[in-house]
DNA sequence: TAGATTTGACCCCG
DNA sequence: CGGGGTCAAATCTA
């Protein structure tokens, strides 16, 4: 990750860090008093505190040390994980057998794949399968497999990979979605994560061959040029599509992020990124208070993992 | 009864 | 050699 002559001092960091986990805190009030009461009035000077926490936070870390706390925040979330809460393999486990020798297929994840973090990771707009679950070594919660319903039908590659992060209320996931949709029922699929919740930041993370970035920074200049609200998904498979054949790490263009913000300075002051070399960095925090403008949803997608 | 989920077995890859 | 990803029979559910 960083070098450590990278990091602020610490009294900045950890402030920086207290300021996001109470901006989290108060995303997840907010989440939950929106679910019961969808009163603008009510809930807008918790709106206001997510959004000025997070503000805050960033200014601190600014320019060089998000990364470092998005990995301090996950570490103190891994801290903080209910122990002895394994999910339902744990226990009653039947014997069965099979025959035939099975799971032959691609078997490391491949590069068209990126990562959310999110407390709704079953509700994205497409139909899932479960096809599997397997208790992983390095979590205390089981992972979850899933693939397009459509994947026989229309022949859809699509699949997910579901792991819950901590026993929050609600409870986070790491979702880490594989291909893209082909199949033609259903709503869009986030094919970038691009329904942010308005009440929490959220973090892409992406494959290692940069075609998540390319995605994001292809769809960004989608926006500029068109200045259009909304982003349409066949924009954004045409974009991917136009530029996944591409190995050059892109770079991402600020004055593209600052013309797509009409109040001005506020989504560069939401956004940051960081192309470094090492796989943690190769990933866009954004705001979504100052992303709202760009049509993005009220679904609850949030941090990034790696 | 059809479709979805559960779960142990299997096997490739690092 | 072990972990992770997948398969498919058994089971569940609407």
């Amino acid at each position: 990750m960083a070098s450590p002559s990278m990091k602020k001092p610490t009294s900045d960091r950890e402030a920086a860090i207290q300021e996001v986990v109470r901006g989290r805190e108060l995303a997840a009030r907010l989440h939950s008093l929106l679910s019961v009461d969808p009163r603008r009035e009510l809930v807008h000077g918790l709106m206001e505190e997510v959004s000025q926490s997070f503000t805050r936070a960033l200014s601190l870390l600014k320019p060089t040390g998000i990364s470092e706390a998005i990995q301090e925040l996950a570490s103190m979330e891994e801290d903080s994980v209910c122990s002895g809460n394994q999910g339902s393999e744990a226990s009653g486990e039947k014997v069965r057998t099979s025959p035939h020798a099975k799971g032959v297929h691609s078997r490391r994840r491949p590069l068209q794949s990126w990562t959310i973090f999110t407390s709704t990771p079953h509700h994205d707009g497409h139909e899932w399968r479960k096809y599997g679950q397997k208790k992983i070594l390095s979590s205390d919660f089981p992972r979850s497999y899933y693939r397009c319903t459509h994947r026989d039908d229309q022949g859809c590659p699509a699949a997910k990979l579901v792991q819950q992060k901590d026993c929050n209320d609600p409870p986070m996931y790491v979702v880490t979605y594989i291909r893209h949709h082909a199949c033609k029922k259903g709503l869009p699929t986030p094919q970038l994560p691009v329904n942010c919740s308005p009440s929490e930041p959220c973090m892409l993370s992406f494959g290692s061959d940069w075609s998540g970035i390319k995605q994001v920074q292809s769809l960004l200049s989608s926006f500029n040029s068109t200045g259009e609200g909304h982003m349409g998904d066949d924009v954004i498979s045409a974009k991917f599509d136009a530029i996944s054949s591409s190995n050059d790490p892109p770079s991402l263009d600020l004055t593209t992020l600052e013309s797509l913000d009409p109040a001005g300075d506020d989504m560069l002051s939401g956004m940051s990124f960081s192309p470094n070399s090492d796989g943690f960095d190769k990933h866009l925090l954004m705001d979504p208070w100052n992303l709202g403008g760009l049509g993005f949803g009220d679904d609850s997608w949030s941090f990034l993992e790696v």
